[in-house]
DNA sequence: AATTTCAGTATACACTCGTATACTGAAACG
DNA sequence: CGTTTCAGTATACGAGTGTATACTGAAATT
């Protein structure tokens, strides 16, 4: 005798999760039903009992990748050896998450100029929270180093772009050559960076005169 | 009496752009031969004469948008006022240029994630393309103003990132919107910008890595 | 003018698709 | 208990799929 609801909740994830898996090998919007339910080990008809369409199950990925999402930043967050740099050591934290995670990946990335609008609404809202978050982060390193930015929003934006675009790429490549595409990531991330840092006086322009000392802690 | 080769390149490019349109509309990966064939206006059977497999005209339809991109930037190059900065020109063209090519643009950033290896692989040279011209036009830039840049190429890369990732929403917006996303993106590519000044002497001072650990403050 | 070439048509095939309908059998319930 | 609930099955349907095969008719070649 098993419980029953649980049972059920039981088949839905693994319906969700299969069809997690074909979407990253062939794309969400071709999978079909019957594949889907097939893979999760269900009669077609049976599909219907969690989900009354291939969309609705959509959405409840796109809620999966959303928590993954957060939790690699929690995750990020957790790992930070003080020894290293922090922009380094969350960009590998991510790197490694996204390729044990590749199906969730792939279809964040692949889906987000496809199928419908509301899907994609779904999948911007996610991405907007992980963006607040890192400003969030941000916000806090600049007060703890003393060393105001600009912008943050913006930059904590551009870091995301750069990060989820360049990362992608980690997906296709050997294992050995990751290292090298982290450093590339670690690189662009502390250039936009450097730039968000509101410099005394010669800020607005950007032509450098002589940009004075930066506060008094050496930095070293 | 019609010249031969010439009615079929024709129908071949009927071809092609239909896939682009229903593309835009559905992603290509749903795309069937079928349904291409018909709104090509011919039989599915003949869709043969021009390609042996949808996915040949996937690539096919790969080189389009390439090209596209390419005729992007040269146009982005010559409607350069020199009243405004250039960024700022460049940001406005390429946003006017993928809401009136919605469907390139669509197809370009969905199957970036999509199907198959070869199908990755063809994206990603076409942009790597289009990032090495971004690069040259730094660099060509850098030299003119007599500000030297670090890491172009890195540069160019997180540029083009930015300007993709974000532009990406302008696809979404209303028109009255979009003049605010450009504001964004001018924003984040001058924060990128400033960030790979090479600055004299005070470069490293400014860095925020933290290559060490900060014996700065006593916060504890 | 006779012949060849070939883009496109017509038809037919075996599949897969989403979905509807009637069912089964065990867990949940009164 | 007996009864109800309901996740999952079995089957069947019409519609769409990729592709093979034989064809047509006009442009191209000889």
């Amino acid at each position: 005798m098993v419980d029953r609801g649980e049972q059920k909740q039981k088949t839905r994830h693994l319906l969700i999760s299969s069809a997690l898996k074909l979407s990253a090998e062939k794309g969400f919007a071709s999978l079909s039903l019957r594949e889907v339910a097939k893979a999760a080990g269900i009669t077609p008809a049976a599909f219907y009992r969690h989900f009354h369409d291939i969309d609705e199950l959509g959405l409840a990925l796109i809620d999966e990748v959303g928590l993954g999402l957060r939790q690699l930043l929690r995750e990020a967050r957790r790992s930070i050896d003080p020894n290293r740099s922090v922009v380094r050591s969350s960009v590998e934290a991510f790197i490694s998450y996204i390729t044990e995670n590749s199906n969730l990946f792939r279809v964040l990335q692949g889906e987000r100029q496809g199928a419908s609008t509301a899907f994609r609404r779904a999948l911007f809202t996610e991405l907007g929270r992980f963006i607040e978050e890192v400003t969030e982060d941000l916000e806090k390193e600049s007060i703890r180093k003393n060393q105001p930015l600009l912008d943050v929003g913006l930059a904590a934006e551009a870091i995301v772009a750069v990060t989820f675009t360049v990362g992608a790429e980690a997906l296709d490549l050997p294992k050995h050559k990751r290292p090298e595409l982290s450093e590339r990531i670690v690189k662009e991330i502390k250039m936009i960076l450097r730039g968000a840092l509101a410099m005394p006086e010669t800020t607005r322009a950007s032509k450098i005169s002589t940009p004075k000392k930066i506060k008094g802690k050496a930095s070293r």
